[in-house]
DNA sequence: CCCCCCCC
């Protein structure tokens, strides 16, 4: 019995890459390979209309090389693609076809042979056969995509979008197309170099994800402009490599727009070409391991959702609205994930809804715990597969464990008991026994030099010694940088009716007993030694 | 160029 052999869109080639919109070209697949010289999984396409080929496909999206990996686009395959930007790529100057959706239409194994056209003169067979994996198709003589001359053109004109993981700071061509995933707060700021207003947001295409801040000027001129979830192209900004610390992104670089960036709304954008939000996922128990305030995504049964409060921050005086959930997930173990203010008051997750939760700070109170910060997001019940793979668990047996809880209990810590300093000796704090005990007293005396300088590696956090020669070294890592990282080691001596002790703070604790944190610390003591005196002895005399 | 994210 004869095979009837799906249909290809004899000539969509020649329409894709004149940048005209050919909607779900179906194409067959002649070969593929990765791509070697990024760090980033790539895989590059060879696709045939019947009437030409291209060898300009690049698939970039997880989801769809685990596809490959399974074998689903061998040679041969049919495929439909249901997604794709054709855009300039700006390091080559030459059209790329990000695909970010396809489906088989018929596999490879069962056509087992080209789909090539048949022609009564046989030309385009000739033609279509010979086209190099480095090569660019004959067809579309008229086109000149070098990127400088794109780069005239306006922001949302004839210039090609390409791909976000197409960014680089050496390239300043880029002109890119993404939605809008969070968008943090606008905040004031003033140290040494000045003082001025950012905010920041977070978009993605196809490729991946980016954070793009925005600096008074620019602050100003965007932030209305952006809202979450709308999509925008972008061109022009400076490029820089983003600190690890303050953001999960899959993306080595930040763009920081300046006076040159043209931010304009794209309004023609159907919702199913939104690409889905990604996660790069911690499991609950991993994050007893993880680096304090280092930025973390979740995903987790909700097993308890607190009632929304009010509280006062002792810090400013005002008052904030909190809201504690309760998360678990399947190692068993439990975390609380603290919301704030209005994104408290809204929250409508209900227990047993799997959430999913990019950019959560990792925080520290008897244990770990989680919180949401401005650009933190959510998702409930999300559309990943591991939404119904962990409520299948939770319902199966999750429910029914007890769980290790990574984040103690208030009223566990307030049944401990009191003691007087007095009180306090080798048999109280003996060596692997911890025992924990709250005590009321006045700090009398504090350490004058409490900041050490600390490797920044990712969370390495080891002293580094000064080469004096601009650079510091760290012993741990091999490595010597011009940056390092302020922390805090702080000796207080604290004294009540009974007797008077030192102890020894760190960090997070020292901040908080101080009032003000490491790097203003650090600023201080370098700007203005005698405020910095103040600050330390701020705390002196308090209970 | 920010990098705070609050409370128990
Ligand atoms: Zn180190």
């Amino acid at each position: 019995m004869a095979v009837t052999y799906p249909q290809l869109s004899h000539g969509a080639l020649q329409q894709i890459l004149a940048d005209q919109k050919v909607n779900r070209p179906v194409l067959q697949i002649i070969v593929y390979k990765q791509m070697s010289q990024s760090d980033q999984l790539k895989y590059r396409f060879q696709m045939s209309d019947g009437v030409e080929t291209c060898s300009n496909f690049v698939i970039i999206l997880p989801e769809l090389i685990q596809r490959i990996s399974k074998g689903e686009f061998e040679k041969f395959t049919v495929v439909e693609l249901k997604a794709y930007t054709c855009t300039v790529n700006p390091g080559i100057g030459r059209e790329i076809i990000v695909v970010s959706d396809m489906s088989v239409v018929m596999s490879g194994a069962k056509i087992g042979k080209r789909l090539d056209k048949q022609e009564s003169n046989g030309g385009f067979l000739s033609n279509a056969g010979n086209t190099s994996l480095n090569g660019k198709p004959r067809a579309e003589p008229s086109k000149t995509a070098s990127p400088m001359a794109a780069a005239k053109s306006g922001v949302s004109g004839p210039q090609s979008v390409c791909p976000i993981s197409a960014i680089t700071p050496y390239f300043n061509a880029w002109k890119i197309r993404a939605r809008v995933t969070s968008k943090a707060n606008k905040r004031n700021w003033s140290n040494a170099r000045g003082e001025g207003c950012v905010f920041s947001f977070d978009c993605m295409d196809e490729s991946t994800e980016i954070r793009v801040n925005a600096f008074t000027k620019e602050c100003d001129k965007y932030y209305d402009l952006i809202e979450v979830n709308k999509v925008y192209y972008i061109t022009k900004g400076t490029v820089k490599t983003a600190n690890k610390k303050f953001s999960n992104l899959a993306n080595d670089y930040e763009i920081t727009l300046n006076s040159d960036s043209v931010v304009e709304l794209c309004a023609d954008i159907e919702v199913s070409e939104m690409p889905k939000i990604r996660y790069r996922f911690v499991q609950i128990k991993d994050l007893e391991s993880v680096a304090l305030q280092s930025v973390v995504d979740v995903l987790a049964v909700v097993k308890n959702v607190d009632e929304c409060m009010s509280i006062t921050s002792k810090k400013t005086q005002k008052e904030l609205k909190k809201r504690d959930i309760a998360l678990v997930d399947k190692t068993s173990y439990e975390v609380r994930f603290t919301l704030w203010n209005e994104v408290a008051e809204q929250f409508d997750g209900q227990t047993n809804q799997i959430i999913a939760i990019k950019n959560a700070v990792v925080g520290e109170f008897n244990g770990r715990t989680l919180s949401g910060v401005s650009s933190t997001t959510y998702q409930l019940d999300p559309d990943i597969p591991e939404t119904n793979i962990l409520k299948e668990w939770f319902e199966r047996e999750g429910q029914t464990l007890s769980t290790n809880t990574l984040s103690k209990s208030y009223e566990g810590i307030r049944d401990n008991e009191w003691k007087f300093l007095s009180q306090i000796n080798e048999q109280t704090v003996n060596g692997d026994n911890r025992s924990y005990f709250n005590i009321r007293a006045r700090v009398v005396q504090t350490g004058r030099n409490p900041i050490y300088k600390a490797c920044g590696q990712n969370g390495c956090l080891k002293k580094v010694t000064d080469n004096n020669n601009g650079f510091y070294h760290c012993a741990k890592c091999q490595t010597d940088s011009t940056q390092y990282e302020p922390r805090l080691v702080l000796s207080v001596a604290l004294s009540d009716c009974t007797s008077e002790i030192w102890i020894t703070l760190f960090q997070e604790q020292a901040e908080k007993i101080l009032g003000i944190s490491a790097k203003e610390l650090h600023e201080l003591q370098e700007s203005n030694p005698p405020e910095f005196v103040k600050a330390l002895t701020a705390s002196e005399f308090k209970e």
